[in-house]
DNA sequence: TGGGCAAATGGCAGTGACTGCCGTGCACAG
DNA sequence: CTGTGCACGGCAGTCACTGCCATTTGCCCA
């Protein structure tokens, strides 16, 4: 961090829409624009080359209402990930009745992988990262709400009886990992991504069969 | 973030120690006494409440100073993770020959665990990250560094044809995500930490034997 | 059509995190 | 005793963010 400040979570997100949906409709407007002007300027200048006052300038509006919509720079480029959770705990909640954790884990991993990998934005957002460790940081930050939202919805799907939730955790983190990994050898390759997925899961079973390649 | 900067890696540690060691060795004095004094008051006043001028005069010395140590708040706190990582990668490549991949994460868990919570530290960083969301995101944004050297590790534990060493990567984030979770019940509760990392690994094998709990 | 209210915005000043630059004091070699 | 090299302190400047206040804008109602 440059100058230094703390990540907060922002107090922007969810305002109370009383006057109609119309003037939330508005706002939207306003936070894609910014949203998009950042993202564009981080592609081009770098994450952290840009300046807010340029990002505010280039949306056409002030510095200090950019702060009225993020939080922070990175809050901005974190936003990508409540989507993300969206989508995971949405794939797990929406997984057909019997299957096992791991292939829940699948089928929410499969749905975001393709439906996620549609978003153009998100390769932009891959670049971006990939060239700044401050965003990747950034992105890094909502890691822990992401698995939190995550074990909440294994938890939901499968019940137990014990308080400290221990497997729905371990399903969160390893889902998250599986991603990450997946996301990677996508980006890195041109192959499409349920590609990179199998090869996840297959390196994955052959860990945990513990017939994987043996030590030297 | 407060007042805003942008993280980077820390151009601080491992300088030349040219003139012998007895100047590493001081510098090390001023280095301990700067993060002893800044997790005194992280543990007082809260990590966001803390000012860096007032852990550089609780250390006594300048908050110019400060920088040369330190690349930022979060960098201090991030400290930690450094040596987590070596704990983790020594006991990647000290394990027995023959154990199979999961077998050489629980090892090197194990010795990270009974190692790692033996240092007092532990305990008031683990209350730190617990009560400020800038702690944690300090702790975390050091986790994608942690994770490569695990991949590292284990890729030349586990040497393979394949060039995208999809394997060691997950591994290193299955074992981040599992000792994660291990911490958390241990700091939880109050029972030995190696009770906690038995629990997380019957866990972990529940799941991934397909055995766990149906869903409803 | 003219208020009038409330939300949205812009401007401003202030704090804290960091950085580059420069001058000083101290330690050790010569 | 003098030079040289560090480590350090101080200072000024930038950028991120925040609280506060004044203005503008959109809209409902008289």
């Amino acid at each position: 961090m440059r100058p230094g400040h703390n990540v907060r979570t922002m107090p922007v997100t969810a305002r109370p829409p009383r006057p109609g949906a119309l003037h939330t409709r508005k706002q939207d407007v306003v936070r894609t624009a910014i949203s998009e002007a950042a993202i564009e300027l981080f592609a081009g200048a770098g994450f952290e080359e840009t300046t807010i006052d340029e990002i505010a300038a280039a949306a056409g509006v002030s510095t200090r209402t950019f702060f009225r919509y993020f939080a922070s720079k990175a809050d901005l480029l974190g936003q990508g990930m409540v989507r993300y959770r969206a989508l995971l705990t949405e794939g797990i909640a929406a997984a057909p009745r019997g299957l096992g954790p791991l292939q829940v884990v699948r089928y929410a991993a499969e749905r975001v992988a393709t439906e996620g990998a549609a978003f153009p934005r998100i390769r932009q957002i891959l670049q971006i990262t990939s060239h700044s460790a401050a965003a990747r940081e950034a992105q890094l930050a909502r890691r822990a709400e992401v698995e939190d939202g995550l074990a909440k919805a294994f938890a939901a799907r499968f019940p137990t009886r014990r308080r400290d939730n221990l497997m729905p955790r371990l399903l969160g983190g390893l889902t998250l990992s599986l991603l990450d990994v997946t996301f990677r050898v996508w980006s890195a390759g041109d192959k499409p991504i349920t590609n990179a997925l199998d090869d996840v899961f297959k390196a994955l079973t052959a860990v945990v069969d513990e017939k994987a390649v043996q030590s030297r």
